[in-house]
DNA sequence: CCCACATGAGACAGTCTTGTCTCATTCAGG
DNA sequence: CCTGAATGAGACAAGACTGTCTCATGTGGG
């Protein structure tokens, strides 16, 4: 009866991945629920949104958290925070282009805290000498959330095998296309 | 008097690139015309939107013939191929997203011609030995879709400096993150 | 100078979406 | 079994956007 706040937004995340412009009463068909219920919930598409950006902040910063950014070698530490952020790869996706589209507001401070602590790790990983100083880890944060969209993407159109995603997100962002001297 | 039809899709572009809701209305006062005027030049707003993928279609093919992808080094084409793309990645941005809500409809075919080359070039690459051979041409493709994308988004709300624009994508599409050992 | 043509401004109906409301139904717990 | 709360279905008005139309303007070419 009670109805599953997180399962719809689970569904919602979904569908908004892959039809950004879809309407509350697909939102809601989606969740298997009746457009009047989904309006209980939530008041409305704006707060719809809100509560998916709410969810994929908590996404986000249970990934920093699993990840342990601070730890280790900061390649390692790309790479399990990748892994950790692989299952909100989707909704991520639909947030990151749904942004574009917040033009004057203020945008949620709980993504200043998480591009504060991936831009944390990327300037960890040049100051060890890891990473190249040459990318700034503004722009390497950046590259992080776009490459995690393309992957969202690419996996879901059947362009990339879903078992690759991980690794070819982090190898891509850590190592380039380019083949490597052996050592 | 005459109303410029390639300045028109122009400032259509960069105004769907900061915002891919914008009204028709709102397209034909950036275009400095009315509504009426910008109905008389395109049917609707479908009819728009195909014009800007014909413009993204043969940008992307002036480019690709542009950086001559089929000649010299690998590695060197794509720095030529992402130069020669740098004019266009606001429209490719917009029109990246906006091809996530072509759910059923077929694609133009233009772009299967020019994914095509993107792919061959990658393949080309791992057949010479420059490019590594655990990340898929298809990937490399989407990656470079996704980094053009992020690269535009950056730069126009200041993360990243214009001037740095071609070097941030073709350096990480390529070397990754990591240091590199010296030679 | 004059005319044809492109444009701007605005009106208009049609459509889609939203948000709200009502009412009947169903289900769970007492 | 009974009751209350949540849900589904549908109606409804309001608003936004679209596509089309008309009419006045003014501008460039003949």
């Amino acid at each position: 009866m009670a109805v599953d706040r997180e399962q719809v937004l689970r569904s919602a995340a979904a569908l908004l991945t892959r039809k950004a412009t879809a309407t509350m009463d697909e939102v809601a068909r989606a969740a298997g629920i009746s457009r009047a219920t989904l309006h209980r919930h939530f008041a409305g598409r704006d707060a719809l949104v809100r509560a998916l950006e709410s969810l994929g902040i908590a996404e986000c910063e249970a990934a920093l958290e699993e990840a342990r950014t601070d730890e280790g070698p900061a390649a390692e530490a790309v790479r399990r925070l990748v892994r950790a952020m692989e299952p909100s790869a989707a909704l991520l996706a639909f947030l990151y282009t749904e942004n574009q589209l917040f033009e004057g507001e203020e945008q949620n401070e709980g993504w200043a805290r998480i591009d504060a602590a991936f831009t944390e790790l990327f300037r960890r990983g040049q100051e060890s000498g890891e990473f190249r100083i040459d990318l700034t880890p503004a722009w390497l944060t950046e590259a992080l959330y776009g490459l995690l969209a393309s992957g969202a993407w690419a996996v879901a159109e059947g362009r990339v095998a879903r078992n690759d995603f991980t690794h070819m997100i982090a190898e891509l962002l850590l190592g380039g296309a380019l083949r490597r001297e052996e050592p």
